[in-house]
DNA sequence: GGTGGAGTTGGACACCTGTCCAATTTAGAA
DNA sequence: TTCTAAATTGGACAGGTGTCCAACTCCACC
């Protein structure tokens, strides 16, 4: 059922963050408000970069929409502007996620994967039957780029959309 | 002198992050391994996250090489070629930065800026005049994008310089 | 109604981070 | 040589992390 313990705490995690930000959660917190004690917590959450993995994966595949456009660009654009959108709209939890796979848990390598196979997913198929191998990986990058950038505070998740917007368009021209 | 205090410390953090890497790496430690007191160390060194920038700061400029090469191609694939070159010769340092970085310390923003602006500088000059800012912007977001791929352990620093090669292709192409 | 195993709990543990400060050491100036 | 100011030190502190485990609760099933 989804009221279960994990599912609590994990809930009860997307809050916390929210309400306090990544650097001040604490697990113990997150188990208070979850109404569990530590221990447990613990004993689902492997570790606090193992939390915002996981959060920030459902958060991703919560609601994808189907890249729509004309042209490759057009799809491709659609791809970066409806994910910047949606970091946009919980910022904490993409400022979270990005030192969270960056940490050396062995729990978060699986998501790690799993969270880099799927925006190449999107990429491979906004980008249609013609995809070349070196131009996803360029958007890849760049998009990876971006999250680090935004990450450091060097441009707000805002930004993001249009400043990919014009990196988009020069990857692809001529490709 | 070269022998204060300070170097001492930042000498004895490089060589502590070279033997026990960034996650084992504490202060009190490289006190130790610097014959001080980590009260001392502390008074030096603000925090890991500060250090790290540090010690990547220095040994980012500590020898760059003049881009090489007769197109803006090339020469932009000098520049990636040598900066992979260099983090694949300190790879304990290249992954101690990137989460270093996107820690909140405000002592680290300005070495987060000026680290930025070396990577961009670098390949502008590599441009040259006709340095279109959309290629720039792109240039900067791929190699951002490397630097964090590398930093989760989903590409090595020795192949970097290989998939940027065909990466910075892709983006000047018609560019 | 009893009982066993899963889930949960409190709290100790080892260790880290950064901060703080009173006390001491060390040099360079007088 | 003596004095003073800066550098250094030891050690305590508050708080965090993640681990561990013996004890307790509870419920499903016999």
């Amino acid at each position: 059922m989804s009221n279960s313990t994990a599912e609590r705490l994990l809930e009860a995690g997307r809050e916390e963050l929210r309400a306090v930000g990544h650097q001040t959660l604490t697990i113990r917190m997150v188990a208070q408000r979850a109404g569990v004690s530590s221990a447990t917590a613990y004993t689902y959450l492997e570790s606090k970069n193992r939390l915002y993995a996981e959060l920030f994966w459902r958060f991703l595949v919560e609601d994808e929409q189907v890249a729509e456009g004309a042209d490759a660009v057009a799809r491709v654009r659609s791809v970066t502007r409806n994910l910047a959108n949606r970091l946009a709209e919980a910022p904490e939890l993409a400022a979270a996620v990005t030192p969270a796979l960056l940490g050396p848990d062995p729990e978060v390598d699986e998501l790690r994967l799993r969270i880099g196979s799927e925006f190449v997913r999107r990429f491979r198929d906004a980008l249609g039957a013609k995809a070349d191998v070196a131009v996803l990986e360029a958007l890849a990058l760049a998009f990876s780029g971006a999250l680090l950038q935004a990450g450091m505070g060097l441009m707000t998740y805002a930004e993001m959309a249009d400043r990919l917007d014009s990196v988009v368009a020069v990857i692809m021209k001529g490709n």
